[in-house]
DNA sequence: TCTGGGGTCCTAGGACCC
DNA sequence: TCTGGGGTCCTAGGACCC
């Protein structure tokens, strides 16, 4: 506003250990112990870990890690399981924190949002950071990494620096001796897959990726996503923060049998069940459903979808179920299933 | 004793139309 | 008899992320 200007930053803001901590609020005599959150809690059942708390990592158990694997690992640990609402209510917490520092706020998921702000020039980032931490904490009791970047790529990478209870700054001047010499994947939006087709096109590291021929790329990885990798090499990312509403484009609900489900009559009741949540709860959220997908991962862990369309964009549950049912006979193979998922695919805002 | 559940976005290929 | 392109829509699935 003044004429001075003001520079412009993202902050990345990540809470520490979310899940673990969330649960040490209410439980502080877990506090320093290793506890593993995931599943229903029951660490001989199928399931992975969701988060870790930072003792439990020490000890070789992370996100992702079979929970059979972190029994066996960490017999002592406290295993509990996922509490969805108590999350959901820490995490409003916390985002109703940042919202005090500044509008411009971009959640994703329960534990991390980008902030947008504007910094006078007698101030540093590494200011409005660590009063971001401060409120956060002071409002919630829980620890929060913030990054800083000139964009949300260079924010999100910088705040895996400052782990724990850390700031650490990224920017276009310190992005490639920060992560030049590393492999693409250590890039937010870059996976081992990803990783592997650039190894096959000679690019070993995010600088040699930031330098790649953006043609290369585009016919290797298509029109949009070759250039898009090109960008991420470099550090930049054009995409600003959104501040709108969030908008699902489709509820789903997906169970993995503790015992693969050998009858096929099976199932089909399991779909049916399945599909009468997603339509319950795309009622409930005053949606329109367009289609029905239907996940079958058979015995051992292929995935395979089909999807069937409504005849009308509809809420009822029975017509929900029938595409749901419908799409399930498209499954031609009989084999043993271990997950059944039903997804409502929803009539956007623009109808689409 | 392998490998959750919730999502989003993009691409490729076939159908169909002009 | 042989033979176009371009555009759009739909579906399946790949890839990634929290």
């Amino acid at each position: 506003m003044s004429g001075v200007a003001s520079a412009r930053w993202v902050l990345h803001v990540d809470l520490d250990q979310f899940l673990a901590a969330a649960e040490m609020l209410r439980r502080p005599e877990l506090r320093g112990r290793p506890v593993v959150v995931g599943g229903d809690g029951d660490p001989t059942k199928r399931g992975v870990v969701s988060t870790a708390s930072y003792e439990a990592r020490a000890l070789g158990v992370g996100s992702g890690t079979p929970l059979r694997t972190a029994f066996k690992r960490i017999p002592d640990a406290t295993f509990l399981p996922v509490d969805k609402e108590h999350y959901e209510a820490a995490s409003a917490e916390v985002m109703a924190a940042l919202r005090t520092v500044t509008d411009e706020v971009e959640v994703l998921g329960w534990d991390e949002a980008f902030l947008g702000i504007e910094v006078a020039p007698t101030d540093d980032p590494e200011a409005v950071a660590r009063e971001v931490q401060r409120r956060v904490l002071a409002a919630t009791h829980l620890h929060c990494s913030v990054g800083i970047g000139r964009n949300r790529l260079q924010a999100k990478i910088a705040t895996s620096y400052g782990k724990p209870a850390g700031v650490y700054r990224i920017t276009g001047d310190t992005w490639f001796a920060e992560l030049g010499h590393l492999p693409p994947d250590a890039v937010w939006g870059i996976g081992a897959k990803t990783a592997a087709k650039l190894t096959e096109l000679g690019i070993t590291t995010v600088r040699q990726l930031a330098d790649a021929d953006v043609d290369v790329l585009a016919t290797r990885f298509g029109p949009a996503t070759g250039p898009w990798l090109q960008r991420l090499g470099a550090g930049r990312d054009g995409a600003t923060i959104r501040t709108t509403p969030y908008v699902r484009r489709s509820i789903g609900h997906e169970v993995t049998f503790q015992h693969d489900l050998e009858d096929w009559a099976d199932v089909v009741a399991q779909c049916r069940v399945l599909a009468q949540q997603v339509a319950a709860e795309t009622r409930a959220g005053d949606r329109l459903c367009l289609r029905a997908v239907v996940k079958v991962r058979w015995k051992p862990f292929f995935t395979e979808t089909h999807g069937r369309a409504l005849p009308e964009p509809s809420d009822d549950p029975a017509l929900i179920e029938a595409a749901a049912l419908g799409a399930l006979e498209l499954f031609t193979d009989r084999r043993p299933v271990r997950l059944l998922g039903v997804r409502a695919e929803l009539v956007r805002d623009d109808g689409s």
